[in-house]
DNA sequence: AGATAACTTGTACATATGTACAACATGTGG
DNA sequence: CCACATGTTGTACATATGTACAAGTTATCT
């Protein structure tokens, strides 16, 4: 529901009534409203860590780091890209309550570990982030090309297969 | 109140009372909610393009284009942290609703126009996305020297004056 | 079986919100 | 001055929301 309405579309009543459960319940399991926040956010963050994390590793070890997340990329904000709204809505609640900001951020560390070092890793972070961004904002698809070339400059470990 | 509170902060009584008027003009003036909220992003869109356009006019110009924008988000990541959280507040509600789109995103080319390739512009504008999404969610400032060798890679105008 | 804890349900209440609208004020043409 | 459009105000109403809570049900332990 926050994927589909933000936070604020969250609510007891929408929660209990998705659930199938009387809206009593959702008093009884969450305290006040801040937490039922907090437990759904850290749900969803599992379940795409998960998902992400297992796709990456998959495009990663078939292409190599930079066409891999390339291809990561242009998957998403291709077919994908409705999650990927999901994902942002979810992720980007917690710029409106900042209380939320632990429940939505990952361990980045895991992502890429082992797979390049830090640094290219750390640019990677960067312009993924960016891309994905600005591709949810403007509405618009990137190519795996298109991100190969954003993405190479910054991979010092050149003997990532094609 | 966009950027306190996220569009579902903007309500006819708060905007009334904020701006000192009872609530029955926001009925008079704004049809509804919707027209409303896209009022209200279209203004402060105005407002940050004009400063941030401003701004980075001023910091390419004495520094050149990778250090002028470096210094731009490190200004923006640290001392203008608070700006930049509430201008991505703004700037992300549209994400929830979509039909705000078109209220928030800005005519890229004017902002790099002629001062650098279209090519290194649209890696500049990919990179500071992410920098500055990051930045703001993983609530931390990032250092000039730290964007230039993020930028750098991607300058096909090395005559920029350091 | 009986007692005690855990869970479930329905409902109530104070508050907030979008929107409508009738009354009032103020300007603006002739 | 007078009709009339425009702008302003206060208020009303249906609906949604967070939260509390008393009453019921089910599990668990001895």
């Amino acid at each position: 529901m926050i994927a589909r309405d933000g936070i604020s579309g969250l609510t007891h009543r929408s929660a209990a009534s998705e659930a199938g459960v009387p809206l009593g319940l959702t008093t009884y399991y969450f305290s006040d409203k801040g937490e039922l926040a907090r437990s759904s956010l850290e749900y969803a963050r599992g379940q795409y860590l998960a998902r992400d994390a297992a796709r990456i590793a998959e495009l990663v070890d078939e292409f190599g780091i930079v066409t891999g997340l390339a291809h990561y990329v242009a998957e998403l904000t291709g077919s994908g890209r409705g999650r990927l709204i999901q994902e942002y809505r979810v992720y980007l609640s917690a710029l409106y309550v900042p209380a939320l900001r632990d429940a939505v951020t990952w361990p980045e560390d895991r992502v890429f570990d082992g797979r390049t070092d830090p640094r290219s890793a750390a640019a990677f972070h960067v312009i993924i982030e960016g891309v994905l961004l600005r591709a949810v904002m403007l509405d618009i698809a990137v190519s795996v090309e298109e991100v190969e070339a954003l993405l190479r400059p910054h991979c010092s470990d050149d003997s990532s297969r094609g």
